[in-house]
DNA sequence: CGGGGGTGTCGAAGCGCTTCAACAGCCTGT
DNA sequence: ACAGGCTGTTGAAGCGCTTCGACACCCCCG
């Protein structure tokens, strides 16, 4: 392994002169700076990253927090992370992979050890027990996610409140007077993660003034599942004709059972999904959808925290604005029988 | 940030012995010992990461090379990512998320700097550029996938050959004769990614063991694509009377196009998949299948990654044996018209 | 009762880097 | 011509940990 020290003997120069061409914290004189830099090729050189860490303080990486749970959004979850790798290398850091298995105790682990500079935490609860150690020890932090109380942190998100409520205007605005919100599993509101409850808080404040009705109903995803749920939505409200959708794995079984139930679409029944774009578009009807916008969120998460390590802006609420796509599964309501 | 300095005083011990009480390295009295956790517990203390690299010449660390596209498996990958973190962490290492878009400078980069103390590379093609590298540096590495050769190199994966004979097998024994294999998407055959490439020799092979006629199509995810291919397999084949497909994005338009073919699942035609469980129960048929073992496979890679760091064990190729779940796509073929 | 072999603890060296204070040389202005 | 200010470079002091060799001390055996 090379060392630091060895570029210096061999480009004829101090240490210390090294550690500044590469730092660049300090003017090198052209011809200097020349020379160490072949040295460093010639000789294959990589900063020792322990040693860096020891002496400055830092040790480039952040933490991503990643929930262990598969039960929602995977390949949001996987776009999100890879968004944050790329995005994060493109600005010198490394990052480091947590489950959210550990909780609390792996925050305290990474802060006390100096495993990394900053952390992002992804699945945020409203209440989530992360936060008061995120508060308490100033260690620079992003969620990806909004808990109830924003205050002291950084949080991007897509705004699920707009996006409830640009979905039932859509669906208003083409007369639909009946719609069914299909939710996620009702795990994922039973432990309060934010972004349900604020896309439906969005779906009913529009509801209202737009004088729509809304059932909200959360599913497990898959055919069996959906069919129960489908079965009573009908059942209570059989003049529904409006459908939004917040499950990925709901999509397709949904569209299916319509079809099954001689329900066209759209020309009986109009959908509206929230999903990333690839999952509209190779649905077997294409899909008029809010996208979920994976890669900024990731992306913006980055940006924000390495902000905060270079001591520019502070804590803020990044809300990335819905965007709705009309495709195919979308139309006006049908005449009322 | 309390140093082990600290801890030492505190306990009223030296360094050193904070050290050993930590490590193990060295006997250290029952009451001693408890002394030094105690005051490790009251004071919060967590050994500095990158001192303790430096010193100790380990990071504690892996580095767990994703795929940064996302053209296939996403869920696997997601799966066998948190497989690894999960695993990784009860041995006591924490994971580097490293995206293949650096490609093998990555490896330079992590070998030299000593970021990480060994490797697992995914995606890995058949003639991988980053193997001659792994090759040459000793940096301990487990491959998840197997490239064309294999010297010197430990690698763990599913044994796509025999999965794809499994599912020939299977359809043949039913007494299918016609079969098409409905693949990944062309991308993935033209950058020689192995595992696609095997299933299809365990296919053949097993078909002509069988005498079993195999029509392979590689296909896009999706409805269109889909529609298109099958259209061409029934064109060419029109006696097609089973299916093995191996794109978890063509399951569903499958299903779906065969069905408003009024092709009856299982009675006309029988359906096989290659992908995780999950998705073969949430189908709109219970799917027959053979699963990927995800969180196996990442589990694997680490304890033999583990293994090498703790000079146990050398290369060796671990190849799981795949397991054909019947559930409701499959049956006896129809009699012939 | 004395020497030999454990056991438990300690001090010091050193891992490879960053950074501070210091300094040598040069240029500028008066 | 020289004080003063730059610019470019250096040596040395750590960062917090691991580990080696040394050293007490105790117990057991002859």
């Amino acid at each position: 392994m090379v060392t630091l020290a060895e570029v210096a003997q061999h480009a004829g120069v101090s240490a210390s002169t090294v550690s500044y061409v590469l730092s660049g914290k300090r003017s090198i004189s052209a011809a200097t700076r020349q020379r160490v830099e072949r040295s460093i090729r010639e000789l294959g050189y990589h900063p020792n990253a322990g040693a860096r860490a020891l002496a400055g303080k830092r040790s480039n990486i952040v933490a991503l927090m990643v929930p262990l749970r598969t039960d929602m959004y995977v390949p949001v979850m996987m776009e999100i992370a890879i968004a944050v790798a790329t995005t994060a290398r493109a600005h010198g850091y490394d990052v480091l992979l947590l489950t959210g298995e550990e909780g609390p105790d792996a925050v305290r682990r990474v802060t006390g050890s100096g495993l990394a500079d900053a952390m992002i935490l992804m699945d945020v609860q409203l209440e989530d027990e992360r936060l008061p150690l995120l508060r308490g020890t100033g260690q620079p932090s992003v969620l990806i996610g909004l808990p109830a109380d924003t205050a002291g942190l950084t949080c991007v998100d897509l705004d699920w409140s707009a996006t409830g409520a640009l979905c039932v205007e859509h669906l208003a605005g083409l007369g639909h007077r009946d719609i069914a919100v299909i939710g996620e599993a009702p795990a994922v509101y039973e432990r309060h993660t934010g972004f349900a409850e604020r896309t439906l808080d969005g779906v009913r404040s529009r509801a209202r003034e737009t004088g729509v009705r809304v059932l909200h109903r959360p599913c497990e995803g898959g055919y069996d599942a959906l069919a129960l749920t489908l079965a009573r939505i009908f059942d209570e409200r059989p003049g529904t004709t409006g459908f939004v959708v917040q499950n990925e794995s709901a999509v397709e079984p949904l569209l299916a059972l319509l079809r099954q139930q001689g329900r066209a679409v759209p020309e009986d029944v109009s959908v509206v999904a929230i999903c990333p774009d690839q999952v509209a578009v190779q649905a077997s009807v294409r899909l008029t959808s809010v996208a979920i916008p994976a890669p900024e969120m990731g992306r913006q998460a980055v940006e924000r925290l390495v902000a905060k390590l270079d001591g520019r802006g502070g804590d803020e609420v990044v809300l990335l604005t819905p965007e709705l796509t009309v495709r195919a599964s979308s139309g006006p309501a049908p005449a009322a029988p």
